[in-house]
DNA sequence: CGTACACTCTATAGTAACTATAGAGTCAAG
DNA sequence: CTTGACTCTATAGTTACTATAGAGTGTACG
């Protein structure tokens, strides 16, 4: 199949599946006479891995290491295990970081309910003071 | 005082206060005759304002509007109530996200916990199949 | 006076993961 | 033989910085 229907298949959109085609995630497809990119299913499956993985918010180089890992027969995936332990850390850091930012937002709405001036607006009195919430 | 002193006392980088300058949110500030810029307290308020609003991760374009509206007297500020509350908005989304995308990771995490050979790792495995987890 | 050193200047490139565009070529149907 | 849908490569743009090169400034010390 050509890269529409692939990307129709898929998902992505064609301009990313080239973009993984130069990065190496992809590799390079065979073309037709006229040049045109030529998928199999196994490229598709491939396609469909780094989407699932992405899909979980794995970098492209730590998709890439799975590619790799995965297709060197016989290695040990301990080092897998570390890295979705280590991914799963960083996305509890970063709920952490939000819901912190979610109060400290609210608490800024808090000063203005009102449509007034800005003069007297309490959210850029807020933003405009050294100390203004925390 | 000079760049080097207003990072300092600001917390911002060098680089940061010279990009914010480029990109209109600190003006051109004056220059000693060896051409070297000169900030005054005015100026390091400004930059803490623009500090502050980083730090609740509004968008440099969204700080510049807060400039300008905080700088046109008698303006009314429901334009800022609305971007407070939009923003909040977007915040409560990205903490949904990130609490589903928690759970998958969870559940993907659960498909091996030993070091095995990666062909009979549950991980890879999952994230090769058509339909996985979800 | 010379020089070493800390500081500053501009311009440019890199980051992540795409997205968008221009300008050209391919291919099938009417 | 031309229209239209599709594809090709190369390049620039996105966000908010960060990092670098190569040059100039300013001051303290010998």
């Amino acid at each position: 199949m050509k890269i529409g229907e692939l990307a129709k298949r898929s998902g992505c959109s064609i301009q990313t599946i080239r973009y993984y085609e130069r990065e190496g995630l992809l590799s390079s497809p065979t073309r037709s006479g006229g040049n045109f990119r030529l998928y199999d299913h196994h490229a598709e499956e491939r396609l469909m891995f780094i989407k699932r993985c992405r899909s979980l918010d794995l970098s492209l180089s730590e998709v890439r290491y799975l590619l790799t890992l995965s297709q060197a027969p016989g290695s040990r995936c301990g080092k897998v295990n570390e890295m979705v332990d280590q991914h799963i850390q960083q996305v509890e850091e970063r709920i952490d970081e939000l819901q912190s930012l979610h109060r400290q937002l609210h608490d800024l709405r808090n000063n203005c309910s009102e449509n007034r001036t800005v003069e007297d607006c309490g959210i850029i009195r807020s933003l405009a003071q050294k100390k203004g919430l925390n």
